[in-house]
DNA sequence: TGGATTTGACCCGA
DNA sequence: TCGGGTCAAATCCA
């Protein structure tokens, strides 16, 4: 990991080199999609936002100096540190046994784990907790008052994190000044969609979901949790390619950024009149079971939190593409008939 | 009975 | 030393 932090060496330089390959692979596939008439418009636009996140990504890399360009390293390597990573027996820290891995706390580097937070105001509108569902399983492994708030916050994790070594983990707390707003903190990306890809799911091409009727954004808010980002209007231009498929994200760089972390505010949503969740009126853990289901990660927001950069704007773009669908995991696991996978949607 | 939740204890980072 | 994050046993529930 330290031989990745050498100030724009090897690193830079690969992962432009690998921006620019994978902008060239996607630029014709683009041009194959678009000699077969039977492309449709949603694939060619999901290239081409892969086409510019790669270009934004390069571009990335090229402006990042010494000190900026850490952020996404540091994550690189923060997520992969741990000698108690999956997969990572073969790390230089092995020396440190297994047993030690299984009797301490995998995530010691807890805190240097890529981070989101959001700050959703949510509601829960046809009270159908079956809709509430944003595709991934969150199972709550604890509860903690936090020091200066007046609600506990609650921390959740994959439900498949034994089954996939999904280490997705998000925190809600609720706000303290609007009982209606939630702070969501993500933590981690969602793996389990790729191994579930891995076992044999395959394939549920995206080509195959545009010709079943898409999920317009309309009904992927049917259930009636709502999120409003702010500056909608000014950033419509970047996220226009991706409304078939999520919510425009808010821009990083938006009033309500806090530095460091992405939080996304959903003040001020004008479309946001409905009553709240029922389960908020049965504490005291008003938000542990409805945020067990639900998470406006499917937002354009899910699975690509590892950028924590606030300069890098290929996380908003990057974020848009994995939320195509409000399936469950398996259903957008994969885009392999579509050209590209998930993996290539990962920053690691 | 198995999965989900609760909750006290433990551990780590600041 | 303290607060936050996680573990894991106990408990709940369908």
């Amino acid at each position: 990991m330290e031989k990745r932090k050498g100030t724009m060496g090897n690193w830079d330089q690969k992962a432009l080199t690998s921006e620019l390959t994978q902008g060239k692979e996607v630029a014709e596939q683009l041009k194959n999609h678009l000699h077969h008439s039977s492309s449709s418009q949603e694939e060619t636009e999901f290239l081409i936002a892969k086409l510019l996140s790669s270009y934004e990504k390069a571009l990335s890399v090229l402006t990042r100096d010494g000190s900026s360009e850490g952020e996404s390293k540091q994550i690189q390597g923060s997520m992969l540190d741990s000698p108690c990573s999956f997969g990572n027996s073969s790390s230089p820290l092995s020396d440190i046994s297994d047993q030690d891995c299984k009797n301490k706390n995998v995530f010691k580097k807890r805190k240097t784990m890529p981070k989101r937070t959001e700050q959703v105001k949510v509601c829960a509108g046809t009270g159908q907790d079956e809709s509430l569902n944003d595709g991934f399983s969150w199972r709550k492994y604890g509860q903690k008052d936090i020091l200066g708030a007046n609600h506990p916050r609650g921390y959740y994790r994959c439900t498949h994190r034994n089954t996939a070594g999904c280490l997705a983990t998000k925190q809600v707390q609720k706000s303290d000044a609007d009982p209606t707003i939630f702070m969501l903190t993500y933590t981690g990306e969602h793996t389990c969609h790729l191994v579930s890809q891995s076992k044999g799911k395959k394939n549920v091409s995206l080509k195959q979901e545009a010709e079943t009727p898409r999920q317009s954004p309309e009904k992927s808010f049917s259930f009636g949790l709502r999120v409003k980002t702010e500056d909608l209007d000014t950033r419509e231009e970047g996220n226009e390619i991706f409304r078939p498929f999520s919510f425009p994200s808010t821009p990083i760089e938006s009033e309500n950024n806090v530095v460091g972390d992405l939080v996304f505010s959903a003040m001020e949503n004008d479309f946001m009149h409905c009553s709240y969740a029922p389960t908020f009126g049965s504490p005291p853990t008003f938000e542990s079971d409805y945020f067990a289901a639900v998470s406006p990660c499917h937002f354009g927001l899910v699975g690509n939190d590892v950028q924590t950069s606030e300069s890098d704007l290929t996380h908003e773009i990057l974020s848009a593409p994995t939320s195509v669908t409000n399936s469950p995991i398996g259903d957008f696991g994969d885009f392999g008939d579509f050209g590209f996978s998930l993996e290539d949607l990962d920053f690691y």
